[in-house]
DNA sequence: CTGTTTGTTCGGTACACTCTGAACAAACGA
DNA sequence: TCGTTTGTTCAGAGTGTACCGAACAAACAG
């Protein structure tokens, strides 16, 4: 097993990890930025990065904000003191899956769901088609938050032992 | 009470939709669609559709496809026996989102967890900084991947009272 | 102080995606 | 049969986004 497969090991997840960042709404860069962050025993600096991505300086840079911005990687202010910025990746995918959710999925039930009752409170209770398809939407939305809200709290281990043990 | 405040909030909770599919990977005018026939009480042909959206026929000929794809939105294979064709919006909610999570998000963690099986496979249990990354991201892809087989059984009912009444 | 390294910002290019209008095929009504 | 309506497909216009290279600012080493 020599140091050439481990590293066409690591390949094949990096891409793995370009195409799920894809998925998430975030470009390929900022996957293949994670995964080299991911596999890589030290923080990094945008010009190690540079070197390990092939990616222009700026592009490290501009992505390496967000990332950060949204959680997935973390900033390692200059542990020895210098100018110099490091970046770590938080490994614990489960978080960043709970922090996605939050700032995605959460976000996007709560914004509806208050339009949803604006426009319902304007509306009288009158029986007409709109008013009725509105109440219908403000009901699943308020389940779909309250079930947010609550898994939000669960670590993984904890959701799935829920769901197993759930008897119906 | 007039038409004209039930027109406005029907227009509201649209707009809404728009944005909403904008952050599913969905066009606005996917959106826009959907939420005429969520709102419409018969089904609606593309002539229709295009008079209420204001989109072209190429559009609404696109986006309804890829709709009815996904299962937003049903094809009323012409009731009276002619041509037209006419289409419904599929109205619960949670039934689209277990479609969705089923097309999108448990079929990417299913195809990473193949890619890192397959990597793993390949590599010995030497304890290297490869190997062990990728262990962690395998265990905790299946664990993943078995909450979503589990979660995408229940309805939201069920899932919101395990949820609630799990107790740790 | 001067040259070097690091990081951010900005203008520009390449590309993908949405939507349009026109051309076309299929089914209908006269 | 011929004109009309409906639905699909395709090339192209317009728009946003990813990425790059250059210019710039800030901190360091000498």
């Amino acid at each position: 097993m020599s140091e050439d497969d481990r590293a066409v090991a690591r390949e094949r997840v990096i891409e793995s990890m370009e195409q799920s960042a894809e998925v998430y709404g975030l470009s390929r860069s900022a996957g293949r930025i994670y995964g080299v962050l991911y596999f890589s025993d030290d923080p990094l600096s945008i010009p190690e990065l540079v070197d390990q991505t092939g990616y222009a300086k700026s592009t490290i840079s501009n992505v390496t904000r967000t990332l950060t911005r949204i959680g997935l990687i973390h900033r390692r202010s200059s542990a020895g003191g210098g100018r110099r910025v490091r970046y770590t990746a938080e490994r614990e995918i489960w978080f960043i899956l709970q922090d996605v959710f939050q700032q995605y999925v959460q976000r996007e039930i709560q914004t509806t769901l208050r339009t949803i009752q604006r426009a319902q409170a304007q509306l009288p209770d009158d029986g007409e088609t709109e008013t009725e398809r509105i109440e219908e939407l403000q009901e699943t939305y308020e389940d779909l938050q309250e079930i947010a809200t609550l898994a939000s709290d669960f670590t993984a281990a904890e959701l799935r032992d829920a769901l197993e043990s759930y008897d119906r």
